[in-house]
DNA sequence: TCTGTTAATTTATCATCGATAAAGTGGCGC
DNA sequence: GCGCCACTTTATCGATGATAAATTAACAGA
């Protein structure tokens, strides 16, 4: 059967789940089509064009919620969205160093301007819309890069962690806490601190844009 | 002149600035120590330890700003230590890139301990402080992350998805505001949101954790 | 001063990877 | 049946991270 380009990305997105990032070379997608190398270099560039539509169809499979249900409020939106970008990353092993070596694709612009309209009518102004969303957009990023960072002895290393921060009374209890919500409740805590920042800001017109903050001399001991 | 592991990371700083992390190989950086490439794996077992040293150096001499100055405010605190670690990425070229792929080391905990006590007295619980500074610290990651990404064209791609969004009112003035004040600007926007969260959760015992949105069934045209 | 041991570096060599050039193959229109 | 074009294979390159084994430098003890 002849190759297609949606293939080869079908079957990469599965190689990446079983073998993740560094692993995937182009032989061994090549092996797993039973297809030489060089076939793949007719159908993509290079790697990265590979990766890129890897990228793409990611995010067509997981990240559902990009634009505002009927009714729904802007806080829900927001939330959501983020949550469904999250969720797109968080289905792939290694997701999030896929997504983050791609360029923002010039496209989407369309839908983007209606987002500013929905936010605008909630009172966001272009500017503030624009930067929550990018921040947010960043803080997933950030997030699933962490929570997918494969870290050589895996699961033991949580509890060494507990084992070193037992002389730390505050540092223990929040530690317990965080492993017992896992990954997921901790994006949630950042995520609600920005739209929580977001609505304070929209509320009482204080503003909450840079400060510069006091220049001290020498740290607290 | 004898090797040492600091002239070898010193070096490799430098090389990091020059020709970027995809360019940074063992062999050039042999080269520019005016000794064979395998003599560094003598004083690092691989290069992965050999990026984790530098993501080391990196951190101890841009990152400054680690504890509380006398008298400083915890969004002071927070606001400048978020500056400070990502003053430390943004010192080298592709940064994000080399911390992204290190392990966060297990010593630090008793400065993390202080740290709890020092947000503990603003009111802050543990469990609320953690999860401020691991966002903050994960939104900072990703936004140098996008930050260093370099697009091939570079500067030229700016005024195409300007001219792309000219069409779009709001999108093109957030897009010009955007523009004007640069990365740092757009980074300090996201970083105030998660102080105003963290101030307002404080505030008003009003709850900013997660949330179940409603669910609602089809997109808004 | 000779010698043996350890630290540090070199030489030689692998396997693997992304990529390109050039030759080959198949199908379809004419 | 002929030739063109889409697609694939064969062969090969240069670069990279890494290891093994031989080599040199330094220094302590007899």
């Amino acid at each position: 059967m002849k190759l297609s380009r949606a293939q080869i990305v079908d079957v990469a997105l599965d190689l990446l789940n079983e073998v993740g990032i560094d692993a995937l070379s182009t032989r061994l997608l090549a092996q797993r089509l039973t297809v030489q190398q060089p076939a793949l270099y007719w159908h993509f560039k290079n790697k990265r064009a590979l990766l890129d539509a890897m990228n793409e169809e990611m995010l067509r499979r997981g990240h559902r919620h990009r634009m505002p249900m009927p009714g729904e409020s802007w806080q829900d939106f927001v939330r959501n969205n983020a949550r469904s970008f999250r969720g797109a990353l968080v289905a792939f092993r290694d997701g999030a160093r896929v997504h983050a070596g791609t360029e923002a694709e010039p496209g989407e612009l369309e839908r983007f301007e209606q987002l500013l309209h929905f936010l605008g009518d909630a009172g966001l102004t272009p500017v503030m819309a624009l930067e929550l969303m990018m921040s947010i957009g960043r803080y997933t990023v950030g997030c699933v890069l962490e929570e997918q960072a494969a870290y050589p002895d895996g699961p033991g290393r949580g509890a060494a962690l507990d084992a070193a921060a037992s002389g730390f009374p505050l540092l223990s209890a929040a530690l317990a806490h965080h492993r017992a919500g896992g990954h997921e409740a901790l994006f949630e805590s950042g995520l609600a601190l920005m739209i929580a920042g977001t609505q304070a800001r929209i509320a009482g017109g204080r503003r909450v844009a840079p400060r510069r903050s006091r220049v001290i001399r020498r740290p607290v001991p």
